[in-house]
DNA sequence: GACTTTATGACCATCTTTGACCTTTAATTA
DNA sequence: TAATTAAAGGTCAAAGATGGTCATAAAGTC
């Protein structure tokens, strides 16, 4: 956890669990002068580490007053949460976005952490292959498919 | 003993017999200035030392705040499991002989039951695709690299 | 001397960090 | 109130920081 990124992820996701509404809001211009780097810094953060595909959701606004929001997407009470993953997988899925999903399906405690470590095994280049709009497809399956079997009712 | 690969390959096993996770991380760079050499070194006592035949995964990332990360696989003291892995899978699984080496695993209870289906439903014609020299090509490579996961120290 | 193992360096891939420039919105002013 | 200014946040490309690969040289071994 060397590098800025991380650290301001950790950051992040502290005060957003302390949060008990899940979200929080803030200011960029702030944030960057805390941690003493680019505002743009903040941006690439956002970007990498909550992303939709993580589960969450960041809105803003410019000018004065202007702020940072960032919203947990859970759905540990979804109920049809296999619906919203097929939305977000789609028909094509590059390892990173795959990694990310199992990323958040872990931090919603959907999947173990030897289940995630197993499915990014699988869904890792060196298994299904350099990546092409043909291996994308394959990736896209498989976890669609992962998905309707862990939300299987006699699997829970 | 006295060359370089043997001497860099002493130190790491001794921190890695010293950690209680099973892994351990550190940078490249660094490992290659404390030892004056080339980084590309590194990567030699890795690939020849710290190979999967010897009971070793390594993970890495670069960037800032890059890393190495060994770690150790459960069968380090079983010193044919590459070997009896060879004889399962080979080069072509079918997904009935597949099947049924999950249900073995199964019983063995070196993986859970969700896991089982899991994999069950990824090595699933349906997902990879219908049966032929290459899918079946394809399944093996995925069936050892689980395997080789599901060893990892870190996650048992 | 031929073969194998070890070591290096040039070049590549990926992830992070920064800075210059842009857009949007609020506050102020004429 | 329309125009201007100030105060946010956004984008993108370039530079920086790692680790990876591969051909080749150097050193050992038989």
């Amino acid at each position: 956890m060397g590098n800025l990124a991380d650290r301001i992820e950790v950051y992040l996701k502290r005060i957003l669990e302390q949060s008990k509404d899940g979200y929080i809001i803030l200011q960029r211009g702030v944030l960057a002068e805390e941690f003493s780097c680019a505002p743009s810094q903040i941006n690439y953060v956002l970007n990498t580490r909550f992303s939709i595909d993580r589960g969450y959701l960041v809105e803003s606004r410019r000018g004065g007053g202007g702020y940072l929001r960032i919203i947990r997407l859970e759905f540990g009470s979804e109920p049809d949460f296999p619906q919203l993953m097929k939305k977000l997988i789609g028909n094509n899925l590059s390892q990173t976005r795959a990694f990310n999903l199992l990323h958040r399906l872990r931090e919603d405690e959907i999947i173990t952490r030897r289940e995630e470590e197993i499915l990014r095994t699988i869904l890792h280049r060196d298994s299904l292959g350099e990546e092409n709009p043909q291996t994308n497809g394959l990736r896209a399956n498989i976890m669609r498919r992962v998905l309707l079997t862990i939300s299987r009712e006699d699997l829970q």
